[in-house]
DNA sequence: TATTGTTATACTCTATAACTATA
DNA sequence: TATAGTTATAGAGTATAACAATA
């Protein structure tokens, strides 16, 4: 059995040359983010239930009221996901009176996507519930200990020399 | 504890005095922890490309192997997928001569899952790829933000509190 | 009756190619 | 010709119900 990773393990150790490298499941970031995310989507999943709002409506939501008038590729850009799969999400929105495509560029192949106002409406509410649950989803840390994982995730999320 | 953002809640607290809950995406643990999943996974899923492997086959063969013998069941637990879904992993594993169900148990309904001998070779180089992917996925943490996020991570993930 | 593994099915998510209408 | 949005399609991943063999 591997230790706990402590606090002490670090300073000590020699410039490991050709340490095994040990990939116990529990020891990749990679698997422990997969399963904290998990666990985070199932609760914020839960506690959007009552809306029938998915995590990726919810983002696009949030994208939009903080540029409105966006256009669809900005959107695919900003969510990380392909142009076809905007559209089945705005169709969503718009269907539910959420969000409207607007034609009103100067391009006319392309829309202006804005919140209606009970998307304004219905996304402040969602704002709450999706703080709340972000904070029972991780109760277990301390407020300090949240701002370092949100600040590691953030450098791993932003870290250019990967990929 | 905050309240549940339910239907008819703040009807009288016109301005919110509370605390705003700003739910900017960047600010939400969940959604970093998501893109920075992502991004990780990108990596893992290009470093296995030679290989033919996805993630979920990787988990498998170490735990497999950490447990030699288990059921499908006790599989699907570990991996946290329902047992449908490891027939059709297993169906894999099997297919490419990594793994083998074994007829050993006294309940002759159940299989004892085991590696082969090509499994067990193949996963000893799959581990030095994934720790490596790791690595390389969080290049720009120092060993001692990796620790922590690992151990932040965990904590998330072990938190009995949520949901 | 309950459980192990399985089949069948369905729904989401994801990715790509090809089409349309503009540019 | 190139781009914005769309359609069609196919592949994973995920979840559930129902069945056969065994307990």
């Amino acid at each position: 059995m591997p230790r706990k990773p402590g606090a002490t393990t670090q300073a000590l150790s020699a410039p490991d040359e050709n340490v095994p490298l040990d990939a116990s499941l529990d020891s990749l970031i990679g698997y422990a983010l997969r399963r904290a995310q998990l666990k985070m989507f199932q609760q914020l999943i839960e506690d959007f239930r009552p809306f029938d709002l998915r995590p990726a409506q919810f983002s696009a939501l949030v994208i939009i009221e903080s540029e409105p008038g966006l256009m669809q590729t900005d959107l695919a850009r900003a969510l990380t996901i392909e142009p076809p799969q905007v559209v089945t999400l705005l169709n969503k929105l718009e269907s539910r009176g959420l969000a409207v495509r607007v034609r009103c560029k100067p391009d006319k192949r392309s829309y202006g996507i804005f919140l209606s106002k009970a998307g304004e409406v219905l996304l402040k509410q969602l704002k709450e519930i999706a703080a709340q649950s972000d904070i029972t989803a991780t109760s277990s840390l301390s407020p300090v200990e949240r701002q370092q994982l949100l600040a590691l995730l953030h450098k791993v999320y932003h870290n250019e020399n990967a990929e």
